[in-house]
DNA sequence: CTAAGTGCAAAATGTTTGCATACTT
DNA sequence: AAGTATGCAAACATTTTGCACTTAG
């Protein structure tokens, strides 16, 4: 995570992969009932997505929030967020990321090797 | 825009329109020349995306950034979003819809009929 | 005339910074 | 012991709200 490995920083990083969707500083913050100060989690928030760790999936109401990612070899990373639950699926697909690689080409985009995110509404939410 | 068609709203569509890249409510603002409320600004803008006249493309610190959106007929809007100057490059390309239509039904996901964005780097930012 | 829009000042909110203290290695 | 992490309080920045006033239709 760091240069450290501190109790603040493993219960972070443990109370985000407990997360069932997207979460927020301050979820998290609540998640550890007043243990870790909220600056800290906001600390250890941003070495997590600096490592890759978690994914920036959106930002409601001025508020960041974040996703945890499955560690994945694979180099593509192609996601559909639902825009009402966030939530965050995985999307494994040769086709998109050749498609996706060929338009960035014909617009001189290079893509980044971070995550390609498509917006949508997951069953639950389309109702 | 909305009911009325008042002079600071005309003002903030031309303004909106003339932006070479995307911008924020303050940079609308100094671009006003103090001629409108920022709080009117903000107002302006939430009408314009509600609309569909404007996208908000990023966050970056904590300030939303949007862009002008050129008026199209077409259902489908792909966007290649350059992560660097935040350029909003639209791309035209059947495939691609159809094939973001076809993941979405895989995965039980409606897609928004809004905006379809890729994230990656522009020519020019990519040195 | 009436409903809608404006913009100031003040509040609200999320995030960052300064700094003294505590912890890891 | 030395460098790093923590967390409170205070600072910041953006966005929102209350409200008296103006404007468009």
């Amino acid at each position: 995570m760091s240069e450290y490995n501190t109790k603040p920083r493993q219960k972070v990083l443990a109370l985000v992969k407990k997360q069932a969707g997207d979460f927020s500083a301050k979820s998290i913050y609540e998640d550890s009932d007043g243990e870790i100060g909220l600056t800290t989690i906001y600390r250890c928030i941003e070495s997590l997505e600096q490592e890759g760790i978690i994914l920036k999936v959106s930002q409601e109401n001025n508020t960041a929030r974040y996703q945890y990612v499955e560690p994945c070899e694979d180099k593509d990373h192609f996601y559909l967020k639902c825009e009402k639950c966030g939530k965050l699926e995985h999307v494994d697909c040769e086709k998109m990321h050749g498609l996706a690689e060929h338009i960035a080409k014909e617009h001189h985009f290079s893509l980044a090797q971070t995550h390609i995110i498509i917006n949508g509404h997951c069953a639950k939410c389309a109702e």
